[in-house]
DNA sequence: GTAAAAACCGACCAGCAATCGGTTTTTTGT
DNA sequence: ACAAAAAACCGATTGCTGGTCGGTTTTTAC
């Protein structure tokens, strides 16, 4: 599966404001960005066929919300580019990962390395 | 840039061969996926056009190689899948990635907290 | 110089995101 | 209950990209 841009706008914006209808969605990008109130629809309705979001009416028209969390998307997305890329060993995606984080501060790497212990210890207790 | 099928078989046949031109490309595919020589001559040239390939004649056809290590590519295009999902923070890139590791074992936690170490250091010594 | 091989050109199809006009359905206000 | 407004839905178009080759030109080899 992959994203458009317009796609991932409505994602970042029902990510942050946790739900909203269409007419909300084409309001907040009015400045800025300039797409049809229709065009909005389609896209929303786009992504709830895709299942990455869920919907009901409440009072007057649809109103959605994000199915998934924004780092298990992300997860999915990259999973899916690199299948066929990374197929038997792991390891091309961690040297991909640490090549991408070539711009991570030291704080950065600091929580990282938290992340992993917590990862760790969480693969440890739950098996 | 996003990568098909047979653009991301013919990327790993040239990383594990090293070189090679079409026709050992159409010979090394021609058990299991079927396209003609000239499908894989078309893959070749768009991804050379697309400077993923480099390529000189040597003899009679053009050979060609990667001109890009396969982590860097990974990198780079989950860098393009994810933009616009990520933008402030790499928190949650970080989190993705971790939720993408669910499934690696300790070890390959070791290498990764490894690679981290090594990382931290280099980008010390090389500002 | 001719025949084989390779490169190149151009075309077609398929899938998908973005776009939006127009029509139907639903809601709402009187 | 009915008309107006709002929302949902349908369908079409455009643009881009990957996969697929046939056919033609250019290069190579004998």
């Amino acid at each position: 599966m992959i994203l458009g841009e317009l796609e991932k706008q409505v994602l970042n914006h029902l990510w942050s404001a946790g739900e909203a209808d269409a007419k909300q969605i084409h309001a907040a990008f009015s400045a800025g960005r300039s797409s049809s109130l229709n065009t909005i629809q389609s896209t929303l309705d786009r992504l709830y066929k895709k299942q990455l979001l869920s919907r009901s009416k409440q009072g007057h028209a649809f109103v959605y919300r994000t199915r998934v969390d924004r780092e298990d998307l992300i997860a999915q997305l990259i999973r899916n580019i690199t299948s066929d890329l990374v197929s038997h060993d792991s390891q091309s995606l961690m040297a991909a990962f640490v090549s991408l984080s070539a711009d991570l501060g030291d704080d950065e790497l600091d929580r990282l390395e938290a992340m992993i212990r917590n990862h760790r210890r969480k693969g440890k207790a739950h098996p």
